[in-house]
RNA sequence: AGGCCAGUAGCUCAAUUGGCAGAGCACCUGAUUCCAAAUCAGGGGGUUGAGGGUUCAAGUCCUUCCUGGCCUGCCA
């Protein structure tokens, strides 16, 4: 993994603010007519697993090929959570690692952690005031949360959609990638933004709603999202002996009882690993064999574990090295930092000006 | 700030008058099965939120504190 220091990157005279001699009015600051600004967060929560990889990490690092990218590490919403402090801290830092591994680019992509740019928060009070309790009681995720945590609903859980919000429009980014679950805390992202352009001028864009392409990944027991806190994950890190042992007790077609049974691929957990990890002819050889019962189960989990270390070897050995390194990835976060918080400045000095801060 | 209620295994809860801390589910191991599931057999798991006190003996009684919930009040 290169870790030389970042550069500014090619398109920063992009999304540039309106200066005194502008006429926001006419001007619908943050727009850009020539590459889509994208923000996208990852919560530092637990170590990352293969439904992480697929879902975000490597949404992100297709992404950045094509826009430019904002991607932070949201420590302040994980702190809805109350992590140890010292867990917190090192979730950060393994998940920088893992994003790195996966292949985004710090000179490509601006990767920081979100609370070394205190306008998130600083925005996030502004937009909480333009926020009605009304929306966020109608949050879904928050009701979800709530009855997962119930002996700590805080506030901030309750919040969560306004910074989040600010998250997005602290560098009036229009494009915003975003899960089957996320879709509600967007469209509240740009309720929040209309009133206040409707309030205080055209200041913000209206965040576009990109549809990820993030497969919902299931956990090995087949029967909920892949996730840390059931225990059901492949871990992103895990040496491939740890994984074949988690595979080989994955859940399968539960009909087929025998060897010579014909299974059904399209009901089986294990099989759709295949598609995000083996090639399409693989994926079909596998599907044939296991209908007309000609490789078993475990013949089928042997493939996938093989194809599967394909992908997270690699990961893991670059994530090893950039482990040796911590001083690097100290470097590409301030760095990364630095460069957001450019951003972050210029809108929150403009939101001061409108509100009359 | 005050009043009331609650806290027991990962989860849901039980434990008679103060008398050996338990069950179900979950988890792990074995049998079986190509693997998993199902079934059967076995197993680990606890500072009873924390400290102090009364007692031969405290999950249980007293006390202080912590956490959460409900109610009343005060300030900004």
């Amino acid at each position: 993994m290169d870790c030389r220091r970042a550069t500014e990157p090619p398109m920063a005279q992009n999304h540039t603010l309106a200066t005194k001699k502008d006429h926001p009015s006419q001007h619908q600051l943050g727009y850009s007519p020539r590459m889509s600004r994208i923000m996208s967060g990852i919560q530092p929560t637990g170590s990352l697993h293969i439904g992480n990889y697929l879902g975000a990490l490597l949404n992100w690092v297709r992404l950045q090929e094509e826009y430019e990218c904002y991607f932070s590490i949201v420590d302040l919403h994980a702190l809805t959570a109350r992590p140890e402090p010292q867990e917190l801290r090192l979730a950060v830092r393994e998940l920088a690692i893992g994003v790195l591994a996966s292949g985004v680019d710090p000179e490509r992509a601006v990767l920081f952690v979100q609370s070394q740019v205190p306008e998130h928060s600083e925005l996030a009070w502004v937009f909480s005031c333009m926020t009605q309790m009304g929306d966020l009681n109608r949050m879904t995720q928050f009701k979800d949360k709530s009855q997962f945590q119930a002996d700590n609903i805080n506030a901030g859980l309750f919040t969560y959609p306004v910074l989040q919000a600010a998250d997005i429009l602290i560098y009036r980014a229009d494009r915003v990638p975003v899960g089957e679950d996320q879709v509600q805390h967007l469209e509240l992202a740009r309720e929040i933004v209309r009133r206040f352009n409707g309030i205080y001028g055209q200041t913000f864009p209206e965040p576009i709603v990109v549809p990820a392409k993030a497969p919902r990944v299931m956990g090995l027991d087949g029967e909920s999202k892949m996730s840390k806190s059931r225990g059901n994950e492949i871990g992103l890190f895990e040496e491939p002996e740890e994984t074949m042992k988690k595979l080989r007790g994955a859940k399968t077609d539960p009909q087929r009882l025998r060897r010579n049974d014909p299974g059904r691929p399209e009901i089986c957990n294990v099989f759709s690993y295949h598609g995000y990890f083996s090639d399409a002819a693989t994926c079909e050889q596998i599907a044939a064999d296991c209908r007309s019962a000609s490789i078993g189960c475990v013949d089928c989990k042997q493939s996938l574990a093989g194809n599967l270390e394909k992908v997270k070897g690699p990961i893991r050995e670059r994530a090893q090295e950039l482990r040796a390194n911590q001083g690097a990835i100290d470097e590409i976060l301030n760095e990364g930092g630095n460069r957001a918080r450019a951003v972050a400045k210029e809108t929150m000095d403009l939101v001061r000006e409108r509100v009359g801060l």
